[in-house]
DNA sequence: GTGGCTGCAAAGAATTTGCAAAGGG
DNA sequence: CCCTTTGCAAATTCTTTGCAGCCAC
């Protein structure tokens, strides 16, 4: 919990920013955010719970919540906005996809990461993370 | 070759539409596209070659090019526009691409592929496609 | 010929920037 | 107190739409 607080903090200080009121309300916020969400329900978010936060801020402040590893982007491929989910205390996983419905299903699977850092090996790449979003037809769907 | 202009033409047939002389000159100029490239990048190209085709058709087009198979959408994440890149007589591969620099190596790792149909598999999923992104720093930017 | 295609200009959606006022340390 | 942050409005960037004329079949 207060760990992503922080490792905010420290990003912000060290690039000569500040903690503000709007800032917490932001990693508040965030720390029960689900799923994954755009800048625009983030924004209502922080409505509900009695934040009052412009987009303008929210924007300008999404880097440096990525760069405190609170929260990161994810590659799901639908047009228009871009999209986050929360990252601290949410383990790295990736995503099935319903390409009819929509479903996302979170899962995990250690075999292929071992397979991602040895194809990095072999190009000499110092891996850092990956995506991997699999795109199929869910049981219901079929 | 011809395989891309056939496929094409049976996708805008079966909805009603036409070839036309722009689309003639979109589908000659995306065979000598190479690497990732974005509406406009294309426009250009076309340009290039003596062609004249507007932004607007082009977006008029894209998911057309999409659905016969003559490009695919990637999933590099770098804001902006949509990336597409040739998938015709271009098999599918997944990416490596450096943090630093930006470099994009293409790699396929059929291991990894039998993973991923494993996890579909175990999820209920009949597979259709996927994105692959390993991130990381190249040996240059070491 | 008729109905789809094209280009232009304008509308839209998501994100960024300029600026004056508010606020953190 | 100084300098960052904020919110508003305006600007940008990428993409979509409306409409009149053009063109494929």
């Amino acid at each position: 919990m207060d760990k992503g607080f922080e490792s905010f903090q420290e990003v912000v200080y060290r690039s000569g920013g500040r903690i503000t009121r709007v800032r917490r309300a932001i990693l508040e916020t965030i720390y029960n955010m689900s799923g994954h969400f755009q800048a625009e329900d983030l924004v209502e978010a922080l409505h509900e719970r009695g934040h009052t936060v412009s987009l303008t801020t929210l924007y300008r402040n999404l880097p440096l919540l990525v760069k405190a590893g609170i929260i990161r982007q994810t590659c799901i491929s639908e047009g228009g906005a871009v999209r986050y989910e929360r990252a601290l205390g949410h383990e790295h996983h990736d995503h099935l996809i319903c390409s009819r419905c929509g479903r996302k299903i979170e899962f995990s699977y250690p075999a292929i990461d071992v397979l991602q850092e040895e194809v990095a090996r072999n190009h000499g790449f110092v891996l850092e993370r990956h995506h991997l979003e699999l795109i199929g037809i869910c049981p219901d769907c079929q």
